[in-house]
DNA sequence: TATGAATGAGTCTTCATTCAT
DNA sequence: CATGAATGAAGACTCATTCAT
């Protein structure tokens, strides 16, 4: 039987996805795609150029994504809005937002953070915790324009502390295959904790 | 001629360890190792039974001190007299003690919590995070007896990631190779952070 | 050029049994093989997925055969047909199935009685030896209650004496190269010699 | 503390000999033996000059005694008083000598016949059938001239394969470590069967 | 005699990738 | 697009043996 281009590509990308998820990206070979998918070891090769890319198409989503996501929380405009300022930590608005990325990308972010070491994206975290941490550096930055008598000496690595932690907790999220109440309830602990420290830390 | 024992097993553990930590575990090769020690390959085996007892016998300091630090932490006397109850944070006694602790074993530590993928080791994080997670609850549970008022509704999961929060950091400290004063300033941060955090949490 | 797939398989198998059968398996590497085949030495494992397979593909038919075979002779009703009770011994039915089926697999019993020592297979014998004196024990027992007047102490340790003779005879044919006619006027023989010890042993 | 000489041989023959007996001679490194013996490995080549040697050591004793027992029973006058004249089995003389060889070379037949895979003493077992079937033809040519009447076409490989009976019951009263009692049994069910047999086909 | 150190040729096996068809 | 066949470099590990001291 004749499979559609399409067809063959996605199983392709399927099957390799839950491979690299049970097995982790370097104890996959080609050869159990190739079995797996049905489809000639080599024919994977007219596909994609090699094992590499498979894993890159299969995070290009989220990678993308994610990229999307930081950059707009980098702008100033929605940065200020947030956070300390609030007391009923339920409130804020892009929970929704944030629980439902997660929720989508479950199994790409559990490649990406757990499974992918010997690939090109093993040290995404780092990737990611660089980013996160760049865009609270930004933000602060404002807060101490807006309030002047803000303590001014948290260290960069404390900054970068925090998103690692933030990291963290995303790739926990999805590891713990906790559902959305869950993890609203934990956002919920996870503000208020942070809203806490951050006025304590600040002098606020 | 005759090299003492002991030099060439020097020789290979510190070539390994190097090796580990540019390329990782699993991309070393014993080859690698051989040749650069300028040892002949199956020599390595009078030395180490196999690659994973080259890591063992590396890894092994710290193991056995990061053990005996968490038993030591996790008694209860120990456990309640700290932390949110201290205004200056910069009376924490151990302090000193953790700084060198991390100081003393850096290269160690970037082994264990970056490059040994493919190891028996590969899962410490997570054993670590797990036994100081259990850790943290034994504690919380002191605390709930001693101050009932306190919020009971402290999901597992939070404590789970602040435990991450916490090996993240000491992983950090480390791959970003910060000195001590620059660990004591953070430890300061940090500290304070938290017993805001906590305050917060617990409706202290 | 692009070689059928089963020539390749032919080949690898029929070098590998010469191998085998002249150093023996545990003396006969990979490379061996593949040299002598032709083949690189990875694509072996194309056709077989490790050393033993090889070994395996090859002695499947004596082996399912010779299942076959003793699961039929251990059939009651052939049983007591047999033997003892005859007196020209030439009658015998079944040594041209014998006969037959030695001089079909006479390589691969010299493989497996002979040349398989570190293989999976290497207990071949003993096996077999099991087999047969479970059989005897059978039959032996339908005689018992054929003629009562039986010696009934045989100890089961000469019954397997016995199988293990019968097996030693087999491998030994075999090794020797005997053919048909000389195969046959041996089995005569062995039949006559045979009769008149168990009739002496059992009184009859 | 230093041993002397000949207590380092004997203990690395003791060992080396243990070793075979359990693993097989192929399986047992030179490390395992050096380490077991507590001798350091270079050591061993002051007293064998290789592996095979030590087997070779091992396997004397029962070699010479074989050859002599083999010699002797080949002497025409020793070979006619026997066997199938006796009616009564247990009469004959030889058996005590033969248990009494067995049970003293116990653990170096089972070496010899199951244990020495991959030395030269792999195929020591036809070298015996060999020599025995050389034995049963003088014997059985002074048959001839004693009792003209006996039938003359006795295939030589049938000898071969009753030779080869009687070493196979040597090698596995040994394996099945068989007590002198339960040897005795056998023998006589054995000469009582092999009487019986011989009578028939030699039409006396 | 004894030792510690070292060696080199060897074992089987894996795997991403290429190439002619 | 698809296939079957093949490849080469690499992987960890073993082991009898030698050599300088």
């Amino acid at each position: 039987m004749q499979t559609k281009k399409e067809d063959t590509r996605k199983v392709i990308l399927e099957v390799s996805k839950a491979f690299f998820l049970e097995k982790g990206y370097s104890k996959t070979s080609m050869r159990d795609i190739a079995k797996e998918a049905n489809v000639t070891l080599s024919n994977i090769y007219n596909y994609f150029k090699n094992k590499d890319e498979i894993l890159e198409v299969i995070l290009q989503p989220v990678l993308r994504d994610m990229e999307l996501m930081l950059t707009r929380h980098n702008d100033p405009n929605y940065a200020t809005a947030q956070w300390f300022e609030v007391e009923d930590v339920s409130e804020i608005e892009d929970f929704k937002e944030y629980v439902e990325f997660i929720t989508t990308y479950r199994e790409e972010f559990k490649l990406l953070f757990y499974k992918c070491s010997g690939s090109k994206y093993e040290n995404v975290k780092e990737f990611f915790i660089d980013k996160y941490t760049e865009s609270s550096r930004t933000y602060l930055q404002l807060m101490k324009d807006k309030y002047p008598q803000i303590n001014k000496d948290i260290s960069d690595f404390f900054l970068h502390t925090t998103a690692a932690w933030w990291v963290q907790i995303v790739s926990e999220t999805v590891s713990h295959n906790l559902n959305e109440e869950q993890i609203l309830q934990f956002l919920k602990e996870y503000m208020t904790f942070g809203t806490g420290g951050w006025k304590r830390l600040m002098n606020l």
